[in-house]
DNA sequence: TCGAAGATTGTCT
DNA sequence: GACAATCTTCGAG
């Protein structure tokens, strides 16, 4: 398993960030168990002149983390009923971050099934923001943590290719929605298909 | 204090 | 393909 990516890691650019988060392996460490995956979709949110990052909207307590420093969590309750994840980026005072839509599952494999329930097979255990976070184990104690360190650590994984990311405009979002700022691996079966109507 | 909207997913048609 | 579920946050009254 590789290092545990470190804070200067995130302060860069945001869509640096987010092209080199693809293969990178995501691991939650849960009283239940650990479990993993490699981070094969990402969507780059850069900031308040980004009519869809959240911090367009300014600050508030709910997007505090954003506002952070480089390499923290930031864990958020979307309509209701799902939970999704996001690394930070940059320098502090600087809003921006990589949201991780989509992993294929390493390790902990039996404890994402048994979170996601007996009748979710295939791809369906992590391809989507929602999905992913509800089989890490994911949800509102994870948010504005170190991801320096456990329970939620980002690890070094293998190198890509140019020829292997595939870029493109984001996704389930009604702002914006043509920016690419949408990085994924290409051919990878785990990606997130929502939207791709 | 109330109403509206949202970086989604699962289920039904 | 369409729609409901369900909660947090924000802005208006």
């Amino acid at each position: 398993m590789g290092r545990i990516l470190p804070r200067d890691f995130f302060d860069r650019e945001t869509e640096t960030v987010a092209r080199e988060m693809l293969g990178a392996i995501i691991e939650c460490r849960t009283p239940e168990g650990t479990a993993g995956g490699m981070i094969v979709e990402t969507e780059a949110y850069v900031g308040e002149h980004d009519p869809a990052c959240h911090a367009a909207v300014g600050r508030t307590k709910r997007t505090a983390p954003l506002y952070g420093r480089p390499g923290l969590s930031y864990v958020y309750f979307i309509y209701g009923v799902h939970w999704c994840f996001n690394a930070v980026t940059r320098e502090e005072g600087l809003p921006s971050a990589v949201l991780v839509r989509a992993i294929e599952p390493v390790s902990g494999i039996d404890l994402m099934r048994s979170r996601r329930g007996p009748k979710v097979q295939g791809v369906n255990l992590t391809n989507g923001p929602g999905k992913l976070c509800e089989a890490l184990g994911i949800d509102g104690s994870m948010n504005d943590l170190s991801l320096q360190k456990y329970p939620l650590v980002i690890r070094a994984g293998e190198s890509l290719l140019d020829e292997d990311i595939a870029v493109g405009p984001r996704v389930g979002i009604t702002k914006a929605v043509e920016w690419p700022l949408r990085f994924v691996i290409r051919g990878n079966q785990w990606v997130s298909r929502a939207g791709s109507r």
